[in-house]
DNA sequence: AGTCGCTTGTGAACGGATGCACAAAGTCGC
DNA sequence: GCGACTTTGTGCATCCGTTCACAAGCGACT
């Protein structure tokens, strides 16, 4: 992902001369991508145990109830700063305040959800946005019969008035959840309006400009790389009935 | 090189004795999740060219509209086999059929939803899954007020028959669209049912046996990840502009 | 045929993430 | 205060995936 910025032949330099690495570059952010979203995970547990008055974890609980192993755990909760108290676990409110702060849940962030069909739909209902720190504040749609008409408490606007609207509201982060060949323009829209960060529902690759981050949730690539489980089980059965397997003893 | 799946038990014999392993050879599906991924990507692009009426393709070229680098197309590739032609490229036909043909799509694989809400709507109407081979056959809520209702062309069952509708329809794939609570209980039900691969939406670590593969999609986190990026952008910025770093502790 | 240009397929280097294993650092009981 | 015990935080080895770079292979053109 963001490793790699600027332009490609600007840095090389001969081999040999000058290799002092200049040690300045590297700031606290370098946190690992994969990290990043299981602090997410976590965060996710440790709320549902503050909930519950717990206010002291250990690596181990944590990592089981987040369904990974501990050191990693430890490793992740290290990027982040040392907060545990050694010999005792971690305060759970204090993780919960520290990964919300890295997290950037601090400040609210505003979302738009394009594109109000049956999944819109479900994403401005959606309850976990708001009760996160993520206010979904603008609707749009194509579809004239959709404009002005209220979705889970918004208006729905144009897609014309994205630039307007989003400007208007501090949009920061864009779902996009259209048809497929919308999906480009809208993004085009969304980004010309300042939203540096997306949320592509859309089964299309977006071209995006450096500066903006995508993500994207692709059902249909999930539902097949499930797919390629079951025939990769079915080959192993197959494969096992065969005997192919040694089984010792 | 062929890096073995985790299986390892296998008869390891003496470096000298290098007998011939043509079951294991075939056997040699260890290709790489992430790998498994981009190729559902590779296989959407490329059905859009042939729908165009494109023969033959490029890495060069695939990987632009795949948003990958060429090499990493190609790597992937090369892990389906060797399809292409030096020179010239890929013919799409025969990369389309060979795609799914890992992918496990030659069969179909019968879906059901449970959690017919907002989300459970949305993915019981999407068009997607029919399309690429993932007939929805079944659904289930709890819900009395849903049951036999019609969603998308499909009666709602409870989610109590979940084992028999399930084994009577073939659903080999499970889609967890419910509140957190209940995804835990669903799960299980599927488990029973012989379900082997879910799909799971709720916010929820899910404790399964390890037959079971799981994939989970969370909103929130994406959310949260992209509002990390957010924040680290903003942080960037300030550290540009002030030219300087001071870490409080 | 021979050669030239293009593109694939892959060995090898690289880098990032994972897991192990242990020293450091704290608490608790006495 | 001290020693035993617990748990964190991390250096290190390992593994996996990505990227590089180039030989091998193919078609086209002479």
């Amino acid at each position: 992902m963001g490793a790699r910025r600027g332009e490609a032949d600007e840095v090389v330099s001969a081999p040999g001369s000058a290799v002092d690495e200049p040690a300045v570059r590297e700031r606290a952010r370098a946190i690992p991508e994969a990290a990043v979203a299981r602090l997410a995970v976590y965060l996710r547990v440790l709320s549902g145990m503050a909930e519950q008055s717990v206010t002291t974890v250990s690596s181990e609980e944590l990592s089981a109830a987040a369904g990974v192993n501990s050191a990693k755990l430890r490793k992740d909760l290290s990027y982040i700063g040392s907060y545990g108290t050694r010999g005792v676990g971690y305060e759970v409110e204090v993780l919960v305040g520290q990964i919300e702060r890295i997290l950037g849940l601090t400040r609210k962030h505003s979302v738009c959800v394009v594109g109000i069909g049956n999944l819109g739909h479900a994403l401005a209902n959606y309850g976990g946005f708001p009760g996160r720190g993520f206010p979904v504040s603008a609707l749009f749609d194509v579809d004239e019969d959709l404009i002005g008409v209220p979705v889970g408490g918004i208006l729905v606007d144009h897609i014309e008035d994205i630039p307007r609207v989003c400007a208007e509201r501090e949009v920061s982060i864009g779902v996009i959840a259209t048809p497929p060949p919308a999906a480009q323009g809208v993004c085009d829209r969304l980004v010309s309006a300042g939203v540096q960060c997306i949320l592509n529902f859309a089964p299309v690759v977006l071209q995006v400009p450096d500066h903006v981050e995508v993500r994207k949730v692709d059902l249909a690539v999930e539902m097949q790389i499930l797919s390629f489980h079951v025939a990769r089980r079915a080959d192993e059965a197959a494969y096992a009935d065969e005997g192919g397997m040694v089984v010792p003893g």
